[in-house]
DNA sequence: AAAGTAAATAAAAACGTTTTTATTTTGGTT
DNA sequence: AACCAAAATAAAAACGTTTTTATTTACTTT
């Protein structure tokens, strides 16, 4: 009973130590033959790779982490609702974490996420992932014109991936959509159909894409001969509430808009609410183009042209854009602008009627 | 020139050596003080604090990890949406995580996220991260009736926190909502204000909640002395076409339902583009009653009477709970069933046209 | 004042790797 | 046969902690 009963019970998992007592290898050799260095020979590294296998021994990461400095973690920078009542703003972080997860999957990385509550929050939150280690790249989104971010992970050579662009001149690599075009699109077509008053339910100023939007609001209007109703752009959270009280305060202007343009699925839906609240019909009185996030424009009633963002293969893009960065690779080749593509739901014309 | 210009010039960040260097004490009095153990004394401890804030000394995560075998990792198990066309299914992990981050703050946790694409996939990822101990602790959502990983969690011991139940009398920590409260209070009022034929839109059977909704369900009409119109449960993947396919399918029967519990805001959507595409209006033709998920639903045309489910706090309390457990505290401890809250917005028994 | 004890600190070991350096083995050349 | 280089493997060091064990210092007690 009081026997040698002892070192079976805990099924401890193997070590490389365990691997070189069962092998008679050291450990040195099996940490090269697993490793994959040349140095060792083809049948040592057989025997080993086989026994490794059959013991079931997996490094350790927490060894590794330690000797390579590295963390094997990708990390994502999340915003964080603040507090009480929740208002979906239509940020994808779910579609957006899972193509990242995607890509990583058979890397070694891992995904670990960081929430913020604001722009102080999300730089001082990178900046001690970079200081303390704590991930061996990064993925942030909510890019700012002016994005101290960039201007950090760029001076630490510390590799990273953004979803957008900031407005400075620096090299980086990144995922965006290109949102000149797009919104310069979405307001051509508005114009084309006749319109001349539109709105542009925009995000806060003070993010890149925010600024993007406008000026391709802004082009269309200048291409057509026309002055662009920049009055009747809003900025904001991207709540459903925002858009709705965006609607109602600007149809409620002496000069209303006939149509607008809404910047996501969430505002969108404020502003169908909003329509429905004033007894206006989409289509028939006011005109409304959006963009995707979850897909669901094809579901309203009536369903509503959008452009379609694949937001989940941006996901992927940066995951795997994060990867080769990690991998060393030039950040100047690890750029994707993605033009969104147009998915026409009803007549953007106000039923024909003011076609010119 | 080639003097002694090289130690100054990468800055390193300190270690333990470091202060032990500065300070003049040994690592180990120096780990002892900054973990707080009572062996060291005061004066010794407020040198070595003040020392190491003046560098700016930061453990090394990797160090700790290492000797301690702890990760500091809080893992979460999330779906990943599989390949090619994106469908909404008003899951909303963003908010989840939100919470569970929030929870997390000020932890020496982080937060790690783990894709899977199957119920098989996320029970290996389970196993995966307890046998290579990838995390202290995990949570996980999506529990089926006779959930693997909860028996496999409990028997090996693991901290863990689920949200949602499964079937089976093992004691865990987790977080649900009440779920067949939830059916039961929706369809007792529905079947007071006339309605006999209802449909519940539900998840699919696999998982224990859609379970729980479906005995909630039955119970409403059994109380009341009728027999539960269990042929107009449809169960199914959460998305809005599934919702929309589901209530075009049903109201399309010999013996259609007069009202609907949708059981999230997604398959509300397409129900909602259902019945606006077969012309019938909500509270005049139709009754629908639904679930919370992202709180748009006083957004819809016309604006839908739902429960609304705290999401972000259950969240919130997933993370309370897991740092409990991983503390130490007893699971039988961390467990809590929310009841959501009904949020009537139009009346639910068919204009008053079907009441007794 | 010497001895004993408690308190405080220091030294050493260990966690599991990878990498650098050292040693042994092999095979070819003279 | 002796030597040398190259190939293969082993040994040792290091990564930064925490924890166990050892040593020193400071008080009490007689």
């Amino acid at each position: 009973m009081a026997e040698t009963e002892k070192s079976d019970r805990r099924e401890l998992s193997p070590t490389i130590k365990t691997l070189a007592a069962h092998t008679g290898y050291s450990i040195a050799t099996i940490s090269k033959a697993l490793r994959g260095s040349p140095v060792v020979a083809q049948p040592t590294r057989d025997a080993i790779v086989a026994a490794a296998r059959e013991l079931g021994y997996q490094a350790n990461a927490r060894g590794m982490a330690l000797r390579t400095g590295k963390t094997y973690r990708a990390a994502v920078l999340m915003p964080i609702t603040s507090a009480a009542g929740y208002e979906w703003d239509g940020v994808e972080y779910t579609q957006i974490l899972s193509g990242i997860s995607q890509a990583l999957e058979g890397s070694d990385y891992q995904l670990s996420v960081h929430g913020f509550r604001d722009f102080g929050d999300a730089f001082d939150t990178a900046r001690r992932i970079v200081d303390q280690s704590a991930a061996d790249g990064l993925i942030f989104s909510g890019v700012q014109a002016d994005d101290p971010r960039i201007d950090m992970l760029v001076e630490s050579d510390f590799p990273f991936v953004s979803l957008g662009r900031c407005r400075k001149p620096l090299i980086y690599a990144h995922v965006d959509v290109d949102n000149e075009w797009a919104a310069f699109t979405a307001t051509a077509r508005l114009i084309a159909g006749g319109h001349r008053r539109i709105a542009l339910i925009n995000a806060d100023r003070r993010l890149s894409y925010a600024l993007d939007r406008i000026d391709g609001f802004s082009r269309a209007f200048n291409e057509a001969g026309l002055a662009a109703s920049t009055d009747l752009v809003a900025g904001g959270d991207l709540s459903t509430r925002f858009g709705r009280d965006s609607a109602l305060r600007l149809l409620g202007l002496p000069s209303p808009p006939t149509a607008l343009v809404c910047i996501n699925e969430s505002t969108t839906l404020g502003v169908l609410s909003a329509l429905g609240s004033l007894d206006r019909r989409v289509g028939v009185d006011v005109d409304v183009i959006a963009y995707d996030d979850i897909n669901v424009s094809a579901y309203f009633t009536p369903p509503i042209t959008t452009f379609y963002q694949p937001i989940e293969l941006l996901g992927r893009k940066l995951g795997e854009f994060l990867l080769r960065r990690m991998a060393g690779e030039d950040p100047a080749k690890l750029a994707m602008v993605s033009r969104p593509e147009l998915i026409g739901r009803q007549p953007d014309n106000l039923g024909g009627r003011n076609r010119r």
